[in-house]
DNA sequence: CTAAATGTTAAGCC
DNA sequence: GGGCTTAACATTTA
Protein backbone atom coordinates (compact mmCIF):
# COMPACT_ATOMS: atom_id res chain seq x y z
CA UNK A 1 0.00 0.00 0.00
CA UNK A 2 2.07 2.80 1.16
CA UNK A 3 4.34 4.34 -1.66
CA UNK A 4 2.66 6.97 -4.17
CA UNK A 5 1.89 4.60 -6.87
CA UNK A 6 0.01 2.32 -4.65
CA UNK A 7 -2.28 5.15 -3.66
CA UNK A 8 -2.65 6.33 -7.04
CA UNK A 9 -4.55 2.91 -7.93
CA UNK A 10 -7.05 3.06 -5.01
CA UNK A 11 -7.60 6.47 -6.20
CA UNK A 12 -8.75 4.96 -9.35
CA UNK A 13 -10.53 2.12 -8.24
CA UNK A 14 -12.21 4.91 -5.47
CA UNK A 15 -13.62 7.36 -7.95
CA UNK A 16 -15.39 5.49 -10.30
CA UNK A 17 -17.52 4.06 -7.25
CA UNK A 18 -17.80 6.61 -4.90
CA UNK A 19 -17.23 9.95 -6.74
CA UNK A 20 -20.23 12.17 -6.56
CA UNK A 21 -21.84 10.05 -3.93
CA UNK A 22 -23.49 11.22 -0.72
CA UNK A 23 -22.29 9.86 2.14
CA UNK A 24 -25.46 8.46 4.12
CA UNK A 25 -23.55 6.98 7.40
CA UNK A 26 -19.98 6.93 8.26
CA UNK A 27 -18.39 4.47 11.52
CA UNK A 28 -15.35 3.91 12.80
CA UNK A 29 -13.05 4.05 15.48
CA UNK A 30 -10.94 6.80 13.89
CA UNK A 31 -10.80 9.80 16.26
CA UNK A 32 -12.62 12.56 14.18
CA UNK A 33 -15.97 14.32 13.75
CA UNK A 34 -18.31 12.11 11.63
CA UNK A 35 -21.15 13.95 12.22
CA UNK A 36 -19.37 17.18 10.23
CA UNK A 37 -19.77 15.07 6.76
CA UNK A 38 -22.48 12.72 7.15
CA UNK A 39 -25.14 13.74 4.34
CA UNK A 40 -22.27 14.95 2.41
CA UNK A 41 -20.98 14.54 -1.30
CA UNK A 42 -17.65 12.64 -2.37
CA UNK A 43 -16.63 15.68 -4.90
CA UNK A 44 -13.49 14.59 -5.53
CA UNK A 45 -11.00 11.75 -4.55
CA UNK A 46 -7.63 12.99 -5.19
CA UNK A 47 -4.14 11.85 -3.99
CA UNK A 48 -1.10 14.00 -2.65
CA UNK A 49 1.98 11.55 -2.49
CA UNK A 50 1.15 8.99 -0.21
CA UNK A 51 -1.90 11.19 1.26
CA UNK A 52 -5.65 9.75 -0.10
CA UNK A 53 -7.97 12.72 -0.31
CA UNK A 54 -11.67 12.22 -0.22
CA UNK A 55 -12.89 15.72 -0.98
CA UNK A 56 -15.87 16.84 0.73
CA UNK A 57 -17.81 20.39 0.00
CA UNK A 58 -16.59 22.34 3.63
CA UNK A 59 -13.84 19.82 3.85
CA UNK A 60 -11.22 17.36 3.07
CA UNK A 61 -10.91 13.53 4.43
CA UNK A 62 -6.70 13.02 4.16
CA UNK A 63 -6.22 9.18 4.54
CA UNK A 64 -2.61 8.32 5.28
CA UNK A 65 -2.23 4.32 5.34
CA UNK A 66 1.67 4.32 7.10
CA UNK A 67 3.06 1.07 7.01
CA UNK A 68 -0.12 -0.90 7.38
CA UNK A 69 -3.06 0.14 5.78
CA UNK A 70 -5.51 -1.20 3.84
CA UNK A 71 -9.08 0.05 1.99
CA UNK A 72 -11.72 -2.30 0.63
CA UNK A 73 -14.60 -1.75 -1.70
CA UNK A 74 -18.07 -3.06 -0.27
CA UNK A 75 -16.64 -6.11 1.64
CA UNK A 76 -15.47 -5.47 5.17
CA UNK A 77 -12.54 -8.14 4.92
CA UNK A 78 -10.66 -7.35 8.55
CA UNK A 79 -11.02 -7.33 12.20
CA UNK A 80 -13.30 -5.00 13.79
CA UNK A 81 -10.60 -2.90 15.97
CA UNK A 82 -8.58 -2.25 12.82
CA UNK A 83 -11.69 -0.59 11.05
CA UNK A 84 -10.54 3.65 11.31
CA UNK A 85 -13.46 4.55 8.94
CA UNK A 86 -16.70 2.74 6.89
CA UNK A 87 -18.66 4.92 4.43
CA UNK A 88 -21.90 4.06 3.43
CA UNK A 89 -23.13 5.19 0.49
CA UNK A 90 -26.49 4.58 -1.81
CA UNK A 91 -25.47 0.88 -2.94
CA UNK A 92 -21.47 0.98 -2.30
CA UNK A 93 -19.47 1.24 1.36
CA UNK A 94 -15.87 2.33 1.72
CA UNK A 95 -13.76 0.74 4.33
CA UNK A 96 -10.05 2.41 5.74
CA UNK A 97 -8.17 0.39 7.68
CA UNK A 98 -4.92 0.40 10.08
CA UNK A 99 -4.53 4.39 9.03
CA UNK A 100 -4.27 7.87 9.92
CA UNK A 101 -7.14 9.82 8.91
CA UNK A 102 -7.64 13.91 9.39
CA UNK A 103 -10.50 16.27 8.65
CA UNK A 104 -8.87 19.13 6.94
CA UNK A 105 -11.22 22.12 6.79
CA UNK A 106 -11.46 24.84 4.02
CA UNK A 107 -10.17 24.36 0.69
CA UNK A 108 -7.79 21.62 -0.03
CA UNK A 109 -5.43 23.78 -1.67
CA UNK A 110 -4.26 25.49 0.74
CA UNK A 111 -2.55 22.48 2.19
CA UNK A 112 -0.92 21.10 -0.41
CA UNK A 113 1.86 22.16 -3.19
CA UNK A 114 0.54 20.07 -6.00
CA UNK A 115 3.72 20.32 -7.41
CA UNK A 116 5.97 18.03 -5.39
CA UNK A 117 4.08 15.21 -6.12
CA UNK A 118 6.34 13.07 -8.23
CA UNK A 119 2.89 11.27 -10.11
CA UNK A 120 1.15 14.62 -10.17
CA UNK A 121 0.35 16.45 -13.79
CA UNK A 122 1.77 18.87 -11.53
CA UNK A 123 5.15 18.31 -10.78
CA UNK A 124 8.09 20.43 -11.28
CA UNK A 125 11.52 19.17 -11.36
CA UNK A 126 12.70 23.24 -11.27
CA UNK A 127 10.64 23.73 -7.96
CA UNK A 128 12.37 20.19 -6.98
CA UNK A 129 16.03 21.38 -8.10
CA UNK A 130 15.34 24.77 -6.17
CA UNK A 131 14.23 23.08 -2.94
CA UNK A 132 17.65 20.38 -3.60
CA UNK A 133 19.60 23.80 -3.53
CA UNK A 134 18.60 24.74 -0.02
CA UNK A 135 20.10 21.34 1.71
CA UNK A 136 23.34 20.89 0.04
CA UNK A 137 24.70 18.70 2.94
CA UNK A 138 21.87 16.19 2.65
CA UNK A 139 22.57 13.07 1.35
CA UNK A 140 20.73 11.86 -1.69
CA UNK A 141 18.94 9.08 0.38
CA UNK A 142 17.30 11.26 2.61
CA UNK A 143 16.81 13.77 0.07
CA UNK A 144 14.58 11.24 -1.81
CA UNK A 145 12.70 10.49 0.79
CA UNK A 146 11.96 13.96 1.51
CA UNK A 147 7.91 14.45 0.99
CA UNK A 148 8.25 18.21 0.15
CA UNK A 149 9.85 17.81 -2.15
CA UNK A 150 9.55 14.22 -3.70
CA UNK A 151 6.10 13.73 -2.57
CA UNK A 152 5.38 10.28 -3.45
CA UNK A 153 8.94 8.61 -3.28
CA UNK A 154 9.60 5.54 -0.83
CA UNK A 155 12.19 3.34 0.46
CA UNK A 156 11.49 1.35 -2.28
CA UNK A 157 11.75 4.20 -4.95
CA UNK A 158 14.34 5.52 -3.20
CA UNK A 159 16.48 2.03 -3.35
CA UNK A 160 15.42 1.96 -6.95
CA UNK A 161 16.29 5.35 -7.99
CA UNK A 162 19.69 5.29 -6.76
CA UNK A 163 20.98 2.06 -8.03
CA UNK A 164 19.54 3.04 -11.23
CA UNK A 165 21.39 6.24 -11.87
CA UNK A 166 24.32 4.60 -10.27
CA UNK A 167 24.82 6.90 -7.64
CA UNK A 168 25.78 5.97 -4.22
CA UNK A 169 23.24 6.63 -1.80
CA UNK A 170 25.51 8.54 -0.21
CA UNK A 171 26.66 11.39 -1.73
CA UNK A 172 25.60 15.00 -0.33
CA UNK A 173 23.83 16.97 -2.64
CA UNK A 174 26.19 19.74 -3.10
CA UNK A 175 28.48 17.34 -4.31
CA UNK A 176 25.88 16.15 -6.88
CA UNK A 177 27.12 17.09 -10.63
CA UNK A 178 24.24 19.13 -12.50
CA UNK A 179 24.00 16.16 -14.64
CA UNK A 180 23.33 13.73 -11.68
CA UNK A 181 21.05 16.43 -9.77
CA UNK A 182 18.96 16.49 -13.26
CA UNK A 183 18.78 12.55 -13.60
CA UNK A 184 17.63 12.41 -9.64
CA UNK A 185 14.95 14.54 -10.25
CA UNK A 186 13.89 12.90 -13.18
CA UNK A 187 14.21 9.18 -12.25
CA UNK A 188 12.31 10.03 -9.11
CA UNK A 189 9.22 10.74 -11.48
CA UNK A 190 10.28 8.03 -13.88
CA UNK A 191 10.64 5.13 -11.65
CA UNK A 192 7.48 6.38 -9.55
CA UNK A 193 5.48 5.78 -13.14
CA UNK A 194 7.02 2.24 -13.29
CA UNK A 195 6.14 1.06 -9.60
CA UNK A 196 2.81 2.12 -10.80
CA UNK A 197 2.80 0.13 -14.27
CA UNK A 198 4.37 -2.88 -12.67
CA UNK A 199 2.07 -2.64 -9.53
CA UNK A 200 -1.25 -2.97 -12.00
CA UNK A 201 0.72 -6.03 -13.52
CA UNK A 202 1.30 -7.12 -10.06
CA UNK A 203 5.06 -7.58 -11.34
CA UNK A 204 6.57 -5.05 -9.01
CA UNK A 205 9.09 -7.21 -7.04
CA UNK A 206 9.67 -9.07 -10.22
CA UNK A 207 11.28 -5.97 -11.50
CA UNK A 208 13.16 -4.90 -8.30
CA UNK A 209 16.97 -4.51 -8.76
CA UNK A 210 18.12 -3.26 -5.79
CA UNK A 211 15.59 -3.39 -3.07
CA UNK A 212 16.72 -6.40 -0.49
CA UNK A 213 18.46 -7.53 -2.73
CA UNK A 214 21.78 -9.42 -2.48
CA UNK A 215 24.51 -9.13 -5.45
CA UNK A 216 24.32 -6.34 -8.32
CA UNK A 217 23.15 -8.19 -11.26
CA UNK A 218 25.53 -5.65 -13.43
CA UNK A 219 28.74 -6.27 -11.48
CA UNK A 220 27.90 -9.78 -9.30
CA UNK A 221 29.34 -8.26 -6.56
CA UNK A 222 27.76 -8.17 -3.39
CA UNK A 223 25.50 -5.77 -2.31
CA UNK A 224 25.79 -3.52 0.88
CA UNK A 225 22.75 -3.30 3.06
CA UNK A 226 23.03 -0.35 4.95
CA UNK A 227 20.97 2.04 7.10
CA UNK A 228 21.96 5.25 5.74
CA UNK A 229 21.43 8.80 6.47
CA UNK A 230 19.16 11.02 8.79
CA UNK A 231 16.29 8.72 7.89
CA UNK A 232 18.04 5.76 8.90
CA UNK A 233 16.10 3.55 6.40
CA UNK A 234 16.96 0.39 4.37
CA UNK A 235 19.13 1.15 1.45
CA UNK A 236 20.39 -1.52 -0.58
CA UNK A 237 23.65 -0.62 -3.03
CA UNK A 238 26.54 -1.05 -4.77
CA UNK A 239 29.69 -0.08 -3.87
CA UNK A 240 31.10 -0.71 -7.20
CA UNK A 241 28.68 1.01 -9.72
CA UNK A 242 27.07 3.05 -7.54
CA UNK A 243 29.24 6.47 -7.42
CA UNK A 244 30.16 8.45 -4.23
CA UNK A 245 30.81 12.10 -5.46
CA UNK A 246 32.91 14.41 -3.04
C1' DC B 1 8.11 -17.77 17.24
C1' DT B 2 10.53 -13.58 16.33
C1' DA B 3 11.94 -9.86 13.83
C1' DA B 4 11.61 -6.66 10.49
C1' DA B 5 9.37 -3.76 7.25
C1' DT B 6 6.64 0.02 1.53
C1' DG B 7 5.70 5.48 7.21
C1' DT B 8 4.61 9.38 10.01
C1' DT B 9 3.70 11.92 14.18
C1' DA B 10 4.06 13.28 18.91
C1' DA B 11 6.36 13.55 23.16
C1' DG B 12 10.43 14.17 25.66
C1' DC B 13 15.02 15.82 26.28
C1' DC B 14 19.19 18.74 25.94
C1' DG C 1 12.55 26.84 19.30
C1' DG C 2 15.89 23.56 17.04
C1' DG C 3 17.32 19.25 16.55
C1' DC C 4 17.67 14.83 18.00
C1' DT C 5 15.83 10.30 20.03
C1' DT C 6 12.20 7.31 21.22
C1' DA C 7 7.76 5.44 21.28
C1' DA C 8 3.51 4.62 19.27
C1' DC C 9 0.58 2.78 15.84
C1' DA C 10 -0.37 -2.41 14.05
C1' DT C 11 -0.13 -6.19 9.90
C1' DT C 12 2.17 -9.25 7.11
C1' DT C 13 5.92 -11.90 5.72
C1' DA C 14 10.35 -14.26 6.09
Amino acid sequence: MPEGPSILIAQQAITPVFKGKKILNASGNAKIEMVEFINEKIIDVRTWGKHLLLCLPTETLRIHFLMFGSYSIDKHIKLDRSLRLKLECKEHDLYFYTCSIKQLPGDINEYYDWKADVLSKAWDPKAARKKLKLIPNEMVCDALLNQEIFAGVGNIIKNEVLYRIFLHPETKIKNLPARKLTELITQAREYSFDFLKWKKEFTLKKHWLAHTKRTCLRCNLPFIKKYCGKTQRRTFFCKNCQLLYK
